[in-house]
Parts: structure tokens; sequence; C-alpha cells
DNA sequence: GATCTATAGACAACCTGGTTGTCTACATCG
DNA sequence: CGATGTAGACAACCAGGTTGTCTATAGATC
């Protein structure tokens, strides 16, 4: 609960702060999918295998994105099959403002809790996520630590 | 991500260990919604205002505790309108080995970390889940499964 | 006692984020 | 060349949630 909690208050934070900044429209999942397509750019099944999800349902969030112009889609010139979803400027300006919003997050906390003491929290949870061999969770890069 | 992923790690891993205990059906909101109707029961508004949820949600989680068998609906006979959840035997038998497999989990971890790195990142939680009162099942992510 | 209002729960339609299964177009390997 | 594999579209479905509408009953008020 109280993991589940912390999470939430986060996500709940973080998406408040982006709805003043312009970008009420973001989901939370818009962001995870976001940092895993990547600067370069990354088709829908490529997409689904780095979230560790179906391609069907990265079809749906790609979709998703679009519609309020996180991202471009265009037919890939390497592989006619192939689609190709890359980050508009807007999609990134998200990224950056929601990295931004994190570490104003994490300060709050700091002030309330200590330097030391968030950091023995990070460092805790980093060593039982560690030893479990979870590699979908990690495979999420970027928003770790 | 590390608290989503802590998360995570324990709830599979208890889904993991009922499973091989006969309860494989147990899906993770039924722990909490058993939790939620308490050993007096509880109707089912009643029960959707504990999660934290509309009372037809509640109505169709309470569906599925009745087909595994966790909890039985009888009318209540002070209200006529009513109808009151009970737990059986079978679902207080999950919620006991729901709360020892619990504490199994933590004592792996108090393994790994020690007794006192553990009760740091429970106490820096705690004091961060504090006051934005944050205990109800819908505040829980969509993402338990 | 009659009536007005609030509540319990059923039913239905819909949303989101996922699933599986089937299909076509294209890629690649022997 | 043909066999096989992969990308993505389309459709049906599931779980857990929502809102809206409806009935029956409970409670308060005249």
């Amino acid at each position: 609960m109280l993991l589940a909690g912390a999470f939430r208050e986060i996500i709940d934070d973080l998406h408040a702060e982006l709805d003043k900044h312009g970008h009420g429209e973001a989901r939370p999942l818009h962001g995870f999918a976001l940092q895993a397509i990547g600067p370069d750019g990354a088709t829908l099944s490529e997409l689904g295998r780095r979230l560790g999800v179906s391609k069907q349902a990265a079809a749906k969030t790609a979709a998703g994105l679009e519609e309020i112009g996180y991202i471009t889609r265009r037919p890939s010139t390497q592989d006619g099959r192939a689609v190709v979803l890359t980050r508009t400027p807007r999609g990134e300006e998200m990224l950056n403002l929601s990295a931004a919003i994190f570490e104003q997050i994490r300060r709050t906390w700091v002030r309330r809790l200590g330097q030391g003491r968030v950091a023995a929290i990070e460092d805790g949870l980093a060593e039982i996520v560690a030893g479990s061999g979870r590699a979908k969770i990690g495979d999420l890069p970027g928003w770790i630590r």
C-alpha cells in the first residue's frame, strides 16, 4: 500500500503539474511510451517489445499519442511493412517537462525527509528490484534514479 | 519506477505463492475487496465507499468474488433494499494466507537489506503518503493484475 | 397515514488498456 | 523461385472502471 500510494502520489502530482503547463491531455502511459520510442524513433512492434506489451496494444497507444500530437507515424523507407513512430517537438517538450517535474517532486521529498532518508529509500528499493530479474520494468529507461 | 517495480514485485510474488496454495483464481483486487468487506460483512454500497469506487464497480467485483466462492450475498434483514456481502471460510483462508505471505516477503527483504533499511523505507514512504489520505483502492494504479 | 426525498442495487452503455486470433503485405533465407 | 517469418491492420473479447437511468424500499415531514 505504501509503495502504491507513493507511486500514485508522484503520478498525480506529475500530471497535475503537466496540466498547468498545457499538457492536460497527457496520460501516464504516454510518458512511458515516449520514453520507449526514444530519440531515434521506433516501429510499432519495436515499441511493443520495449514496453513488454503486444504490438496491438502498442498500436492503440501510438494512435493516442499521435492524436494529441506527441508523435508522428510514417512508413519506413527501409521496410515496406513497417511504420516508424517519431517524437514531435511537443512530445519532446512533454518529456523534458516531466523530467523537470520529477526532479521538483523529489526536491519536495528531500525537503520533508532530508537528503539521507530519500537516498535510503531509493537505494533500498533499487536493491530489491535489481535482485528480482524483472527485466520488463528494468527495461524502462530514463526515469529510474 | 522504483516504487512501481517494488509494488509489482510484491504483488507478483504474492499471487505466485497464493497459486501454489490453491488460490490461483484470486486476483489482486480480491484481497483488497475482502479486506474492505471486513469480518462483519458489508453491503454493496458500503463496499464501494470503502474502496473509493462506484457501487456499480463494487457490484462487479462482488460478483467475481462470489463466483470463486470468497463471499456470499444475501438480502439484509434490516434493510429490504440492501444486499449483505459476507466472507466465506475460503475467503478468510485466502486473506490469512495473504497476510502470511506478505510477512514472508518482508522477511526476505529484511534478509537482504537488514531490518534497519527496510524500516527506513517503510517509515519514509509512510511519511510521504501521510496527509494525502491515499488509502483507497481507487488510488491504486490500474496495472495490478 | 400520505407523501416527498434519499438511498440500495440492478441494468445498460461506454472508456481504457490490455489480450488473442486472423488476415494481408512485405522481407528474407535456402 | 518458393518457404517461412515478421509488420501491422482489423475484430472480438476481457477486466475494471465510469455515468446514466430505473425500481423498490427507507426515512423524514406534514
